[in-house]
DNA sequence: TGTACATCAGTGAACGCGCGTTCACTGATGTAC
DNA sequence: TGTACATCAGTGAACGCGCGTTCACTGATGTAC
C-alpha cells in the first residue's frame, strides 16, 4: 500500500468513525453528510467521493458493531445447552443489541434487508454467516440423532432465519413492545418448528 | 356528507388514481408529487393537503390492488385441498402479484413492513387479516384432528406469517430469482413446519 | 326565504433543506527517464 | 540520484432536484339569524 492509498484509507476510516458517532447519537434523519464530514475533518465532497450515498455510508458505518455482536454471540454460545436454547442464543442477543437504539437500527434494517443483495454486501455476508451457522447446528443434531435424518438442512436453516425475521418485524413495528416479549414469542415459534404442529397420522 | 366534503373526497380519489397510475408506470423514484398532481388535475399543494407525505400517498394508492388480491385469493381458496396446499394458496398468489412489478412493490413493502404500525394502518390491517385467516385455518384443522390439540394457534399463525416474510425477503433481495423457485422454497419450509424436524424421542 | 358572515378546499408562488453532482483547482505523491 | 511530468486524493463552491412547508388569497359552500 502506497502512502497515497494509506492516506485515502485513513480518511475513509475517519469518515466512517464520524458517521458511526453521529448516526448513533442523532439518528439518520437528524445528521447531514455535511455534519459528518465536519466531524471527520473532511469536506462534504470528500464523503461523496468515498461512499456512493448516505445509505451505503450508513451500512458500512454500522456494520462494524453488528459484526462484533455476531462474533461475540458466536463465541459465547452455550455448547452443551439444549438445541432450543442454542438456537435462540444469537437472535436473542441481536434483539437485545438492536434494542439499544431501536429506531436507528430499524432504519438500518429497513434499508438493507429488502434491498437487492449487491447493494448491501455487508448485511448480505452477515445473513449468510448466520444461516451457515444455523445449518451447522442442525447438521450436528442430525448426527446426534435429535434431528430427523431426512430433514433438508438448508430449508430448516432458512425457516429459522425467517422466524427471526418475523420476530424482527414485530420488534420494529411495535416500538413499545418490550424485547423480552419478542424473544419469548420467537422461542415459542422456534419450539413449534422443532416439534411440528401436526399429528403423526399423516 | 356535504357537497363540500363530497368534492374533497372526489379530489382525494382523483389524486389516488393518478398516483396509482404513475407509480405503477414509472416507479416511486421516477415520478414526482408535481406530476401526480398534474395527472390528477390538481395542484401540488393540494396533494400535500390530502396526504402526509409521498409514502403515505403510495401506501394508500397501492393498497387498493393489494386488498383486491387478498379478497380474490380468499374467495378462490380450494377448500377441500390438503392443508399444505391451502396454506400456500395466499402467499403463492401474493408472490405472483408482487412479481408483476417487483421493484415497485419492493419499495412499497420496504417502506411499510418495518415501519411503526400506526404509520401504515392499511398494511397493518391487511397483515392482521391474513394472520387471522391462518389462525382460522389451523383452528379448523385442530377440530378435524390433523393438528395437535395442544398447539398454540396464534403462535403457529405468526410462524407461518414469518415464513412468508422470509420468502418475501429473498424474493426482493434476489430480483433475478424466478417466483416459482421462491414459492417452491416456501412450500418446503411450510411443510417442514407442519411435521417438525426433530425425532419423537424428545 | 334572504342576507351576512364563517368556514374551508384548493391555488400558486415562494422558500428552506438535504442529497447528490459537477468542475476547476491545489498540492502531495508516484513514476519514467 | 535528480528532474520533469503524471496521477490522484481532497477541496470549495456552485448547482439541480424533489420533498415538504408556509402564506396570502379565491371562491364555493355552509350556517346563523
Amino acid at each position: 500500500m502506497n502512502r497515497r492509498q494509506a492516506s485515502k484509507a485513513e480518511t475513509r476510516k475517519l469518515i466512517l468513525k464520524a458517521a458511526r458517532k453521529l448516526l448513533v447519537q442523532k439518528g439518520k434523519e437528524d445528521c447531514t453528510l455535511k455534519e459528518i464530514a465536519e466531524e471527520a475533518g473532511a469536506s462534504a465532497a470528500s464523503v461523496v467521493v468515498h461512499f456512493k450515498n448516505k445509505i451505503a455510508l450508513m451500512e458500512e458505518a454500522l456494520y462494524v458493531d453488528i459484526e462484533k455482536t455476531l462474533i461475540d454471540l458466536s463465541d459465547s454460545l452455550p455448547i452443551n445447552a439444549p438445541l432450543l436454547e442454542r438456537l435462540m442464543h444469537i437472535p436473542k442477543g441481536f434483539l437485545r443489541f438492536y434494542d439499544s437504539n431501536r429506531n436507528l437500527y430499524r432504519i438500518f434494517i429497513k434499508n438493507t434487508i429488502l434491498q437487492p443483495m449487491e447493494e448491501t454486501p455487508f448485511i448480505a455476508r452477515q445473513s449468510e454467516q448466520y444461516i451457515k451457522y444455523l445449518s451447522i447446528m442442525i447438521e450436528g443434531e442430525k448426527k446426534s440423532g435429535f434431528v430427523k435424518p431426512e430433514v433438508d438442512v438448508s430449508i430448516a436453516a432458512a425457516s429459522l432465519f425467517s422466524l427471526y425475521l418475523g420476530a424482527l418485524a414485530t420488534f420494529f413495528r411495535i416500538p413499545e413492545m418490550p424485547v423480552e416479549m419478542i424473544t419469548h414469542g420467537l422461542t415459542a415459534m422456534t419450539q413449534q418448528f422443532l416439534v411440528g404442529i401436526t399429528c403423526e397420522v399423516l
